[in-house]
RNA sequence: CGGGGUGUGGCUCAGCUUGGCUAGAGCACCUGGUUUGGGACCAGGGGGUCGCAGGUUCGAAUCCUGUCACCCCGACCA
């Protein structure tokens, strides 16, 4: 072997700088690569398979609660997006314009959609007339457009792909339910498949959506102790029915508003999984996102034996319904173990002469590196345990991670040396006040993630020290 | 939008300060062979006109001006 000659790029450590970790690792284990135009990303196979994953699993969950999926047009007319006031504020700054077709410069302009309420909103206007056409639940997978400064690979950029549902309700309980359904869709999906906890709650004014009466947040928390707002879901209360005349005539034939609600995840959820998860060696995919939740390397490929065991045992898994794959590259076995970390596949199995002589293989595990010797008879079931083994104890290490950084802060001084020292979430008392929400941002560069409904920690507000009720959960976030 | 940085084969970079002759290296790629339990080795081979546009000069990757793009750090946002 060489020693000297080789020249192996290598990951920037975590501790080091975290931020060029995070892209050292998107790139090496090939998630995504940068197009010709800023912000625009491009989804390599690796990268897309977790989305599509993330689409089956999270859809499943969806039409269970009885939502179809539809889909929107891309282009909406200037006129339309108008037509909220303070949707149209909230979004206007970032948002790119269609102005000709072909060589006539057009009449309207067009937006790229950054969301899509406004054409839902026409649509339902159209297609309620009775509380009989209630509830209408609706979702749709697509990218939307929004013109971002600063772009980061998953965290941000000024395409993404994301689901956005819209439903319409006939009362206000009834949208206000749903909304806090979907929230709860999406913990749970984040608990059961990415194995990320979150902390929940809902949003202050100031951080709530364009237009929306409610916004309802999961927040999770990354490696490095800053926040990533994870999936957010918005009661819209009447607000957008009234703007776009939404009715319908109830049982007592007495015509009303809709109550509508929004709720979304984008493909950030993949940079929460890589932020939550990753080590020094690259990514550690979650089992049950996982592109490839197992990988068979045979060691000595020229040996039919090693070969047969494999073929045999991948088909054997894939019958199973577990995603494997046998690296038949004509690489080392050394360079596929060192590939195979960085890709994150969670379940390793090597094959080799020594193994079969004694009907065994050595299964390695990606989340904390342990080998061990496992026996080939009943191999596939012993995979499929030590998949949800490690999702559970991936779950449970990122569980800790979250809850041993969250603090407690009773006074602005103690708010601001843990901000300052501690990265993490803060649990702290507010009076609910604006201002006192922005002083503590521009002070500390800590925002309001979230208003949790624990129990109250105190009584007064951690900023003006005035009576408080609130307790919000504090942090820097992405 | 402010501050910093970088643009040289697919990737990472050297060369630029002090202009000079056919522009280099490692990795990757192709062919053949030997290998295979933690990123193998040997031999041969293909590929760049130096982000772009002007300028200075006998001569520009190198100096000057402009411009574009990307990355990082802030302010604004999923």
């Amino acid at each position: 072997m060489a020693k000297d000659k080789k020249l192996v790029s290598e990951i920037t450590s975590m501790e080091e700088d975290f931020a060029q970790w995070y892209t050292d690792v998107v790139k090496k284990a090939e998630l995504m690569e940068y197009s010709s135009l800023k912000g625009f990303m491009i989804l390599k196979p690796r990268g897309y398979a977790i989305w599509e994953n993330i689409q089956e699993q999270l859809g499943a969950r969806f039409k269970a609660a009885g939502v179809e999926n539809v889909y929107m047009p891309l282009l909406i007319p200037e006129s339309l997006l108008q037509k909220e006031k303070d949707h149209v504020e909230g979004f206007a700054p970032e948002v790119a314009w269609v102005t000709h077709g072909g060589k006539e410069e057009l009449a309207e302009r067009l937006c790229i959609r950054p969301t899509s309420e406004t054409v839902f909103c026409d649509f339902y206007r159209n297609n309620i007339q009775s509380y009989r056409d209630l509830p209408k639940l609706y979702n749709q997978w697509c990218s939307v457009v929004r013109w971002e400064k600063t772009t980061r690979p998953f965290l941000r950029s000024s395409e993404f792909l994301w689901q956005e549902g819209h439903t319409a309700h006939a009362t206000a309980k009834e949208a206000e339910e749903f909304t806090l359904k979907m929230l709860d869709v999406y913990r749970d999906f984040c608990k059961e498949v990415l194995a990320i906890p979150v902390v929940c709650g809902r949003k202050t004014e100031k951080e709530k959506f364009a237009g929306a009466k409610a916004t309802y947040t999961i927040e999770a928390l990354m490696h490095d102790g800053k926040a990533l707002q994870s999936g957010t879901s918005h009661n819209f209360g009447d607000g957008f029915a009234k703007a776009f005349n939404i009715q319908y005539l109830n049982k007592e034939n007495v015509l009303s508003y809709v109550h509508q609600t929004s709720w979304g995840v984008s493909t950030r959820l993949i940079g929460a999984v890589i932020m939550v998860h990753g080590d020094d060696s690259g990514l550690v995919m979650p089992p049950r996102v996982a592109p490839v939740q197992a990988v068979i390397v045979p060691i000595r490929m020229e040996n039919e034996q090693v070969m047969d065991t494999c073929n045999k045992l991948k088909d054997n898994l894939i019958s199973l319904g577990i995603r494997v794959k046998a690296d038949t590259t004509d690489k080392s076995p050394g360079w596929k173990f060192a590939e195979s970390e960085m890709v994150g596949v969670p379940v390793r199995i090597e094959v080799g002469p020594k193994d079969i002589e004694n009907n065994s293989c050595v299964l390695v595990r990606r989340d904390t590196g342990e080998k061990a010797k496992a026996s080939l008879d009943n191999l596939a079931d012993t995979v499929i345990k030590l998949l949800d083994e490690i999702h559970n104890s991936m779950y449970d290490r990122a569980k800790e991670h979250l809850e041993s950084h969250i603090y407690n802060a009773y006074s602005f001084e103690e708010f601001r040396s843990t901000v300052l020292n501690k990265p993490g979430f803060i649990r702290g008392m507010w009076c609910g006040n604006r201002e006192c929400e922005e002083k503590i941002k521009e002070t500390t560069q800590a925002t309001s993630r979230c208003i949790s409904e624990e129990e109250a920690i105190g009584d007064k507000c951690i900023c003006c020290g005035k009576p408080a009720k609130t307790l919000v959960y504090w942090g820097k976030a992405y």
